[in-house]
DNA sequence: TTGCAACTACGAAGCAGTTCGTATATATTT
DNA sequence: AAATATATACGAACTGCTTCGTAGTTGCAA
């Protein structure tokens, strides 16, 4: 499986969110949410050959039936996050899964519901383990 | 703080690992890594650039007291992840950490011990919050 | 129908990271 | 002392990603 870049997972979260959309829909929403920065515009242009190669890739699907181009993405994002999150450990962590999740852990920005449901993951890993 | 890129993150690796080192050392050991894949061995001189660089960007301090330069971590195994993670939670899951730890338990690759672990430290995390 | 706005397509520049050849200096071996 | 091995330094090529200008097309409004 082909692993986004930067933009392309940008662009690939917005797709995810709102479902298909034309390029000039996407670009409005990536300027909208990097605006308040002091961050430039993203160009028009850009958005359009990014995705383009995207369409290439098979990261997106489009429908060209209208001159407006509509594309949605041909990714799920599950999996996407656990290929990305898989190269990420190997990185950045030499492959342990498990000192990441205690570095993200150890940060301390999760809320009681967050560890709640996370334990309840972990009881249910630990009884499908043990039987 | 200056994010590593993927090879000076390789080599940042080996040197929190194995303390300071020479280039050769480093180079060697990323060889002995990468070998057994069908990988080619990294040329001795782009370990050196890169080292260089590292030194320059301050990712690295480098002893020029003996012929061969003895190369040590600048910056710290632990603030390095967390700023990595960070970022990657950001740019792959907008931004949301619980929703990593929960993708990255459910790869079922943790092993019991692990588990154990991770749960001993949520534990702690809702005593610390509910005090 | 003429002109303006919005779209796609595409080439090319720009940039960061990586890789390597080569020049040069310094040890070590013979 | 000469030849050989091993260092550093550095420029330049190469790659992948991003960004943009511009040309050409299509729809719409005056």
């Amino acid at each position: 499986m082909i692993a986004p870049t930067e933009s392309e997972l940008s662009i690939l979260g917005v797709l995810w969110e709102a479902g298909p959309l034309t390029v000039r829909e996407v670009n409005d929403v990536l300027n909208r949410q990097s605006s308040g920065n002091g961050e430039k515009p993203i160009g028009y242009t850009t958005t359009l050959k990014i995705m383009q190669l995207m369409a290439e890739k098979g990261l997106v699907d489009r429908d060209v039936s209208n001159r407006s181009h509509v594309y949605s993405a041909a990714v799920a994002q599950e999996r996407t996050q656990r290929n990305l999150l898989s190269r990420f450990v190997d990185r950045a962590f030499g492959g342990s899964r498990s000192e990441l999740i205690l570095r993200a852990l150890g940060d301390g920005n999760a809320t009681t519901d967050e560890l709640q449901e996370i334990k309840k993951l972990i009881e249910k890993l630990e009884q499908d383990g043990t039987e």
